[in-house]
DNA sequence: CCAAAAGTGTTAATAGTACACCCATGC
DNA sequence: GCATGGGTGTACTATTAACACTTTTGG
């Protein structure tokens, strides 16, 4: 065999957004419980190496699991990042080296995006510390952690642009119109007028009004809705351009 | 190290584009040079590991230019294929063992998307058989690269809605507002009407109008024309939506 | 002349944009 | 009453869709 081809570890890491009460989209850091590595670099993205009877999206699926007890959470696959020099930090090989038992100095990771409602129950069955990072205080993390997070970011405008339901994954089971449209601007570069928004989404039959308004608003309150994947699968339409 | 985590190869497979005379999507396939394979099953997709310093784009990269002796051509990274049974095959693993004088039984594969001018002089340094093949008309192939070619589909239809300049890329230099229509209707499930769709692309700038006309048809010539990249990129719109 | 496709024009329907206006609530 | 946002209506504009009509060319 030439030795010139790669044989090396493959992993998945996962990019879990979350959306929360102030408005700003967040995302799942865990964090590496080894001394040698300095407090401010421990942080990490949730993720794995893969097994070797397992597929990709299996590993993420088993990674989102462990991070947050939640079976079936919406992932997808986004890219490969392989850059030879991506894994030859100093205190980086040091952690794989105690996390794996194993002296490693390249590794592949196939990136996923997932979503999270920000007020579900997190329960890691793998990680002593699970957090919520709103994406303008994400701490420098190593790897290529931080521009892995900063490619997710366009694709999951781009996943929004193209499934436009996916937007409810973010969301609380009922929702006002005007928490939709904070998500919606927070996504997409399009403005949209807020009236025209609501007149817009209103008139969808998917978007079910419910009993309930808000309470102890200074204003006139809310009504919540709640989204109907079935309905919305049945018209299959395109929904905001 | 715990035996459980894959240790494997990892390569690149390019689906490359090219749209024919007859208004079909083709993709070009090599073929390999091994006895013991059945002649039908010798076609596959272009592809290679990657070697230990690469970045998986620069072997995409690689493996393009091998193709088709063409620098710099359209790339996009679209997924990544894992499936721990897609190289068990035991026709692919004997021709993974003379190719690469190793025995391997797992690799891991990253598939780019390229697009090329069909009329474009092939002229490659690595394969003696590159040939184009209309989609419908391409073999049973080996590993998965059949599923590869289906779901590359979806993604080129993808790209050409978020990025319509790329279709540019497929049609001759000049070329006639029907070439682009039907290449146009070959890549969008959406239906637009020829004479609209003719008013709107001549009224936009970036599609130049040339001097020439057709030749020899039975019906009135029609113009050429040719895509003006720098005027496009300044607009920057999004053209049909 | 006919068939076939190029290319232009006209019109109606649809969708998007910009606001005006009234409603409900807490302070 | 006032500030804040909810919710509805209306008028204007831009885009799309449908299709009629004229032009050009080979046979």
């Amino acid at each position: 065999m030439s030795p010139d081809f790669i044989h090396t570890y493959v992993s998945v890491d996962c990019v879990v957004f979350g959306f929360d009460l102030e408005n700003r989209l967040n995302i799942l850091l865990v964090q590496r419980h080894v001394d040698e590595i300095p407090l401010e670099r421990r942080r990490k993205l949730p993720g794995s190496l893969i097994f070797s009877n397992e597929d990709v999206d299996d590993a993420a699926e088993r990674v989102l699991h462990e991070l947050t007890g939640i079976r079936k959470m919406v992932l997808k696959q986004f890219k490969c990042f392989a850059d030879p020099g991506r894994a030859n930090n100093e205190h980086d090989i040091t952690w794989m080296g105690k996390e794996y038992k194993h002296h490693i100095d390249r590794i592949i990771t196939v990136a996923y995006l997932s979503l999270c409602k920000i007020d579900h129950k997190i329960n890691s069955t793998k990680y002593d510390n699970v957090d919520w990072f709103p994406i303008d205080e994400v701490p420098e993390l190593p790897f290529d952690h931080n521009q892995i997070i900063s490619e997710s970011l366009v694709e999951i405008r781009k996943w929004i642009e193209s499934d436009f339901s996916i937007i409810f994954e973010l969301l609380p089971k009922r929702f006002t119109i005007r928490q939709l449209y904070q998500l919606y601007s927070a996504l997409s570069e399009k403005y949209i007028d807020i009236k025209n928004f609501h007149k817009k989404i209103s008139s969808f039959n998917y978007i079910v009004p419910l009993d309930e308004i808000e309470k102890n608003v200074s204003h006139r309150a809310a009504r919540y809705y709640k989204f109907d994947a079935k309905i919305y699968k049945k018209n299959n339409t395109k929904l905001i351009k």
